[in-house]
DNA sequence: TCCTTAATGGGAACTATTTTCAATAATACC
DNA sequence: GGTATTATTGAAAATAGTTCCCATTAAGGA
């Protein structure tokens, strides 16, 4: 049985009324559905894992909430080139949990990576500096992904 | 009036010829297509860039020519997030000419950079070693992009 | 030249995503 | 609390990019 009451503010509510928009139980069980995993969800599967608790909930409702949260930045999307977008939180309660993507071209598998991020990370910032001051860009995020086959698809 | 004959070896022939793959004049005009400029095409921007001269090359067949080339590695196929899938030669009858993106998440407009390329290209050689050795994970290609606002949409 | 088989195009099918619109519910104000 | 305002909503229809199907064509090897 779905709570329904406000138990308190969650740690986005801040950021999302910053942006102007509402608290609804949708959003919640959006959110709470994303931070609660590792995986690159679509709105498809995000539909499926809220459906049973919230079956009020439509896919549109999804797909809207999702682009709104890019919006306000909570939600990065990413596209893996199987068709569909992905998204992930950006940050959990406990802060940013900032990560790179290996991609397999076979399986469409994908590994979160954080090991080498310290020296990419040194990097990234040198030439994002570079970049915004020669192409007077304002640059808010970055997509590092590798292509590749993992383990599984080699043996094949 | 197109060319139809074989006006000597292209230097891609030996390339999707070694993938088993045949030479013909519609894969012909998509790759002259790809190589004539710089720009970040989708399918159907190729296939009204080629229908003047070779109207009898459909849409499908710019497809799957597109798919079999990102298979032979002869074409990079991106995405900027606006729901069509961009392709980009990997290299050119000079060779290769990478080069990493700035995206403009205002209006998609998309800078190719190749400034800061040889410092990422040291820190990628490394990352690409510590992770394939750690993931046991085939590293083919990478993909860099940064998102931000272009000086037009800051203007606005 | 002939033969095998990959490649083709046109339309239909498919799939992810967006739009529309009337109904609902979250916030602001009292 | 009660009410007004206005964002949010779900369902269905519309859209758009991409893939599938299948009878026909043509590339490349013999
Ligand atoms: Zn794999
Ligand atoms: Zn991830
Ligand atoms: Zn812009
Ligand atoms: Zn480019």
């Amino acid at each position: 049985m779905p709570c329904r009451k406000r138990c308190g503010d969650q740690w986005w509510h801040g950021k999302i009324k910053d942006c102007g928009y509402r608290i609804t139980a949708g959003r919640e069980a959006i959110i709470e559905t994303l931070s609660s995993t590792h995986d690159h969800l679509s709105a498809e599967d995000v539909y499926a894992r809220i459906h049973d608790r919230f079956p009020n909930v439509g896919l549109t409702t999804i797909y809207r909430t999702l682009d709104m949260l890019v919006n306000a930045g909570l939600v990065f999307k990413f596209d893996f080139g199987d068709g569909k977008a992905r998204y992930e939180l950006t940050e959990g309660p406990k802060g940013a949990h900032h990560h790179h993507h290996l991609v397999c071209t076979g399986c469409n598998r994908v590994i979160d990576y954080t090991d080498f991020i310290d020296d990419e990370v040194e990097l990234l910032r040198r030439t994002e500096k570079g970049l915004s001051d020669k192409y007077r860009f304002r640059i808010d995020n970055h997509l590092i992904q590798f292509y590749g086959t993992c383990t599984e698809c080699l043996a094949k």
